[in-house]
DNA sequence: CTGAAAGCGCTAACAA
DNA sequence: TTGTTAGCGCTTTCAG
């Protein structure tokens, strides 16, 4: 099944009635040529649809343009805003996305690198499942790697994380804003880095204001069921709460169920503030909820954009925070 | 900054004392060498970690061993699993996966298509948001594309897409086998191909069972709201239904909220089949749901391995059916 | 201003 | 059994 060969430059030169040396300075602008000569070039090229074979320009050029991004989260959910965002500025430069799923695990993990580096890529994005920091991807010889939505734990590595601490201040700023004085948190489990952080996050800010959770922060798993039962615990303790910080949007959508069902209206009563803006979630839930967004996509945007740099030899070190911005909606802001 | 320059296979064949010749044949298992040589050059290449340059191999084989994978979903719901299903059966090989989001675009589409063409890929896969078919993209010379989740409209491309229509008699099945016999049908628009094609095919099967469907199916949005809405109507109307076999997921667990909160009991008085068995509506829902599973992830690979066929020279035009399954949990029988 | 030729790293004829 | 060489398509000196 011969393809049909694609145009080469000789195809070119030979139409245009010149050398394969001028037909390449013609079509990339180098050296001084006449100018018609040039749009003689363009045109043969143009008419035989010529299109670079980029395996002859790596092969001297020394350069791929093509970035692989290596992802643990199997789900998706996260990895997904990521990669499209990545995706977007890389594409609009010349660069290409090589896809690698490790399915989070490491042995995957390794092997999807040895190929990209064997595959001579001009850098890689490493991202992940929500965590702290994960533990650095081997040596990778004169490719620069970023790190996006959780850090190497290198600090020397460039890594692109949301700011968690930053949402979640901003959660408390808005319920402080609308009012609310007497606020507890439901969150994910006390061993999550994310859970931790943000529960921290809400209680600086309160004292800040002079105010302080009502209750320490409960912690549990990232789920609707969780949520109900929170909710549950937070009505037979009888506790005088007008607001809630949740750690996810599933947790506040489970919250906001039981608490209609046992009969508090949100926000009249309470106010609840979710985190995610997962709007599959966040819209369905009755009412809809008020979310932190962690701008994902911008993130994933971010992590190409240090990428680039680091390729053009201007590389960014360090831990870079992307902020979060806050999405208004009914749980505390009644229409 | 220069990258530490990777071994070649020159380095290679001198560290090992042959010739370049030798030692490419000894690295490919081509030719006849002694033994003793071939240990000798593939310890050499062993010990400077030697990896082939795909360009310079690309150039001499005019394979690029990449498949590009084009999507239309922005939000990915449908095309993650797909994609991870087909990453993972071609990276099984040695082929590795270049990633485009077109985002719904036509024109980033053709871009794409073009880039895509311009590195010189092996072959495409083409996927996108649920619809019936879509119009085949541009002409390819002599590049395979497969067309995965939803059907080229040239029925002589080759597609592979979830067998609706099986898992809608799925469904309907489970429920007559739970000894369900007053069945209705509540699914997203009518206008949607998915929706018509599994209300019809539910239909259907009640029929050659010698049952009907209790009321005309129930069309409108593909959300929580409208299966609220939905189960409203049902119950305002009185009609004796026993089991509804719902279009999404989402629809089921609004169905399913607003069953309960009438006091109809799930499953014992309405038994419920919901559609995509996405996991966070699905398990979250009140009772988890049935659902039919199209096994996207399964699609995917089905769909990366006539790719393969197809680059290999022994292309299966026309439409493929991958068979869904039944996932049963609480909304149909209890636990 | 243009052409000829070398070379990027590798494979596959062909010679030895 | 091994070495030599041409050539994949392109860019880039270096001559002309």
């Amino acid at each position: 099944m011969p393809r049909p060969r694609t145009a080469t430059i000789r195809d070119v030169a030979a139409l245009a009635g010149v050398s394969v040396g001028t037909a390449s300075k013609a079509l990339n602008g180098r050296g001084s040529l006449r100018a018609d000569t040039v749009a003689r070039v363009r045109l043969a090229a143009e008419q035989l649809d010529f299109r670079p074979n980029p395996a002859a320009r790596s092969l001297h050029a020394g350069r791929t343009f093509t970035v692989g991004m290596i992802t643990t989260d199997t789900i998706g959910r996260f990895s997904i805003p990521l990669l499209i965002g990545a995706e977007d500025t890389l594409g609009a430069g010349e660069m290409s996305v090589l896809l690698c799923d490790a399915r989070d695990d490491p042995i995957r993990e390794q092997h999807h690198l040895r190929v990209l580096l064997g595959r001579r890529v001009d850098g890689i994005i490493v991202t992940g499942r929500r965590a702290g920091t994960r533990p650095p991807v081997g040596a990778v010889p004169g490719v620069p790697v970023v790190y996006a939505f959780l850090a190497s734990a290198a600090p020397e590595d460039c890594s692109v994380v949301p700011d968690e601490e930053g949402g979640a201040r901003l959660a408390a700023d808005h319920l402080l804003t609308v009012g609310r004085r007497r606020i507890a948190v439901v969150t994910g489990p006390e061993h999550h880095h994310s859970a931790r952080v943000r529960a921290r996050a809400v209680a600086d800010r309160l004292a800040e204001a002079g105010a302080e959770l009502v209750t320490p922060p409960l912690h549990g798993e990232w789920s609707e069921a969780w949520g109900r039962q929170a909710a549950g615990l937070l009505l037979a303790r009888g506790l005088d709460v007008d607001a809630l910080v949740c750690g996810s949007d599933q947790i506040a959508r489970g919250v906001a169920d039981a608490l209609r069902e046992a009969g508090r209206r949100v926000p009249a009563d309470v106010a609840l503030v979710g985190f995610d803006n997962w709007d599959v979630i966040a819209l369905a839930s009755r009412p809809p909820l008020t979310s932190i967004d962690m701008d994902l996509e911008g993130l994933g945007r971010a992590a190409a954009e240090l990428l680039l740099r680091a390729i053009d030899g201007d590389p960014q070190p360090g831990l870079h925070r992307h902020p979060a911005k806050l999405v208004i909606r009914d749980s505390t802001v009644p229409a």
